[in-house]
DNA sequence: AGCAGATATTAGCCTAGGCTATGTTTTGGA
DNA sequence: TCCAAAACATAGCCTAGGCTAATATCTGCT
């Protein structure tokens, strides 16, 4: 079960591998169906997230890559922390997405602070 | 937004601290509509996890103890963890909250794990 | 140029969790 | 005892995220 952040993520992540987001890899990559991305694009446009041109791919709003870059912040970080607990690579990317949405500003600094603290023990 | 479990984990709660769950004081605690919990509790019964007397209270099946318990225990562990982490109680009970339902098994051995180096280092 | 296959859209349906408003039952206190 | 307040139930509606099936559009290849 995808949230809202976690499309726009996406189609930042393949706007720069790709060049170009299309229903059809957002679909793939989420391993869900593509009406499915139609109705979450439709709502992430009525949001102000993203941007369509029809049959042309999916865009960023200045929102959207707000959103984008801070969801991917938060990302890197809840890996980087799940990785030095000893997760392996697999899981601590498949965790970090269930708990990158749910935790406060003071959990991800908190998380920060340790990963200073190891890194000055190193 | 609640999730089933949460509802689970409260009733447990209640009737070890009061002896008895009405709709009432879940929906309270909750903070959440009567109605709300009159339909969640429909739906716990048809996943037979709890069984109501009506105007009676709410009592938990072996399955609803048995997925209590557990969340409980998962609870506790990510509160302790949080806790240890430097966080606040209020902020380590709320985030904990949002967590717990959405990590792997492995994480929360890797928080367990964490937590029995941290003991033997004090 | 035209058509087949890829891609996108639309319609219609579902579930969990929410809400308000409107009944019903129960129950305690005068 | 009986009745008002408290508790519970029901109806109707909403949203985010899902699905399938059917339709429309586009694009690349012959």
């Amino acid at each position: 079960m995808a949230v809202a952040e976690d499309y726009v993520e996406l189609v930042a992540d393949l706007l720069r591998e790709e060049g170009e987001a299309r229903s059809v890899d957002i679909a793939r990559r989420m391993g869900v169906a593509q009406a499915t991305v139609a109705a979450t694009v439709t709502r992430l446009q009525r949001d102000g997230l993203v941007a369509t041109k029809p049959y042309r791919g999916i865009f960023l709003t200045e929102a959207g890559q707000a959103m984008a870059s801070a969801a991917r912040e938060r990302h890197e970080l809840v890996v980087r922390f799940f990785l030095t607990l000893g997760l392996d690579r697999a899981t601590a990317e498949a965790d970090a997405e269930g708990v990158e949405h749910h935790v406060s500003e003071a959990t991800l600094e908190a998380f920060a602070r340790f990963l200073a603290e190891r890194k000055d023990m190193a």
